[in-house]
DNA sequence: GGCCAGGTGTAAA
DNA sequence: TTTACACATGGC
């Protein structure tokens, strides 16, 4: 098993996923914040109160008043940090004329994470989705799903993530961009840190389970 | 009622 | 440099 091959095997199994869920950059990168740490569908409804409000522009978020931004979003949770933080992303997205002013930074990643709010994982998101540059994202999910599957460890820090797959697959931000969002999807079905697995028939191999060898079910999920 | 969800910033050890 | 904790809603 390696990083190709799993990539192989839940396009197969999952088929292209035409990630990322925005109609624009702009909102690309705003829903990058409100995922943070948050499902998805609190983030959906999050962005469709912004945009009931008028609130899914840059000037508008920036010019809003703190409260109401953050009551916007409150669904996404952490309303009144990610409403400090969105705000942060407005102004860094109107200093620079918009994506394509951002797109030709010397250095956007570092430019991004000097943005509060911003870490690893959102700016590559960032990057990867919005910006369509060849960068791996990596979240809990990958996280999990590969040292279960004994190829990473799993306490190895973002970059040293980054970098297993990044030398082991061609820089490509189509590649990229589906490995990352069949990640997710699979990991929402058969990697949850306590997945259901009665009636389990691998069970017994399984590295979850507490028993000997890595990856037999995970490799089994991934094949199924 | 507890666990979980596509993290990040801050402060103490 | 590592670890703990705050931030918070909504589904199951």
């Amino acid at each position: 098993m390696n990083a190709q091959i799993v990539h192989d095997r839940l396009l197969d199994h999952y088929g292209p996923q035409g990630w990322w869920p925005a109609d624009d950059a702009f909102e690309m990168m705003i829903g990058a914040i409100l995922t943070q740490n948050t499902n998805w569908t609190n983030v959906e409804r999050a962005i469709a109160n912004l945009r009931d409000a008028g609130l899914l522009d840059a000037q508008a978020i920036a010019d809003c008043d703190e409260v109401r931004l953050a009551r916007a979003i409150r669904p996404s949770g952490y309303f009144n940090q990610k409403g400090k933080k969105l705000k942060t992303l407005a102004e860094f997205y109107l200093a620079h004329g918009g994506e394509a002013g951002i797109d030709r930074l010397p250095d956007v990643r570092r430019a991004l994470l000097e943005l509060h709010g911003i870490g690893p994982e959102t700016a590559d998101s960032i990057l990867l989705y919005a910006l369509h540059r060849p960068v791996f994202v990596i979240d809990a999910y990958t996280r999990r799903i590969f040292a279960r599957l004994g190829l990473t460890p799993p306490d190895a820090p973002y970059d040293t993530l980054q970098d297993y797959f990044q030398s082991r697959l061609p820089a490509s931000a189509p590649l990229f961009n589906e490995y990352h969002a069949l990640i997710v999807m699979h990991a929402k079905q058969h990697c949850r840190p306590r997945p259901a697995c009665s009636g389990c028939p691998l069970q017994q191999s399984c590295a979850y389970h507490g028993r000997a060898g890595h990856g037999s079910m995970q490799s089994a999920h991934l094949t199924a």
